[in-house]
DNA sequence: ATAAAAACAGTAATAGTTATTATTTTTAAG
DNA sequence: CTTAAAAATAATAACTATTACTGTTTTTAT
């Protein structure tokens, strides 16, 4: 088995993936590692989002644009895009596995899990667009 | 404004997608419509997927493992990507828009449309397991 | 202190998709 | 039936996101 070995930028990754909600992607986070770890390399930060998301530290979402994009939370919960700037906010569906169960009944096979993505206009982009 | 004009490729691609109902990425369609039109080439096939789209003809659909698929059915449903064999079949939730009507009440901006994927087995797969 | 394992930076490679361009089809109007 | 403008095509180049490779450096248990 492969032993996990310390490493710093790692530790950066996790610890600047844990500061923000906003769900950032592989590119993001190596802009603003890079502040701290100038020669930080891309590959680098790929290899540890993996990893960390392999192992369950982090989790991986695709909410089909094209990116992939990394969430500190591990809780269960539900993402929204807004269609108007692009941002992706958390939504926590309260009894979000009643949906699962109650998918089960409409399909022959086993569902195991379930991911929802939202999409609409964050509070910000009403506010903005009442403002005319 | 851009009028659309007649395609016997695009009419192939339609048509194609019609008799199938296990989402197809866009390599799949090329490789079934190159029997009819053995040089159409692979953006011929992207551009009408997507001007398909475009209109409201297909769904283009992400179920997050890194390809596009596409659908000739445009009825709100949802789809189940089987962990065992990688297909992708459909679930018809009933009463769907009631999760996004709920989900209204645990967001602060509007929530308009929503994408959900499952993962699990699909009966095919539960079947060969069962045979072990 | 040392040495094996793991992680690294740098870079090349891959996959999926979109853009460009010169040629061919379609289609509405004469 | 022509014709000519607009749209679509095939072929290919370019682009983006991500993964793989390689020689060097870091970590850590002994």
């Amino acid at each position: 088995m492969k032993t996990l070995k310390y490493s710093r930028q790692r530790e950066c990754i996790k610890t600047f993936l844990m500061g923000r909600k906003d769900h950032p992607t592989a590119d993001t986070v190596y802009m603003h590692v890079r502040q701290e770890y100038p020669n930080i390399s891309l590959g680098t930060v790929y290899r540890n989002l993996t990893l960390l998301s392999d192992i369950g530290e982090i989790s991986r979402l695709n909410v089909g644009d094209g990116v992939d994009r990394f969430d500190a939370d591990t809780s269960p919960h539900q993402h929204i895009v807004c269609s108007c700037c692009g941002c992706v906010q958390d939504v926590y569906l309260p009894d979000a596995e009643k949906i699962l169960n109650y998918a089960g009944n409409f399909y022959e096979g086993i569902i195991t899990t379930q991911t929802i993505n939202f999409r609409g206009t964050c509070s910000d982009c009403l506010k903005i667009s009442n403002n005319n």
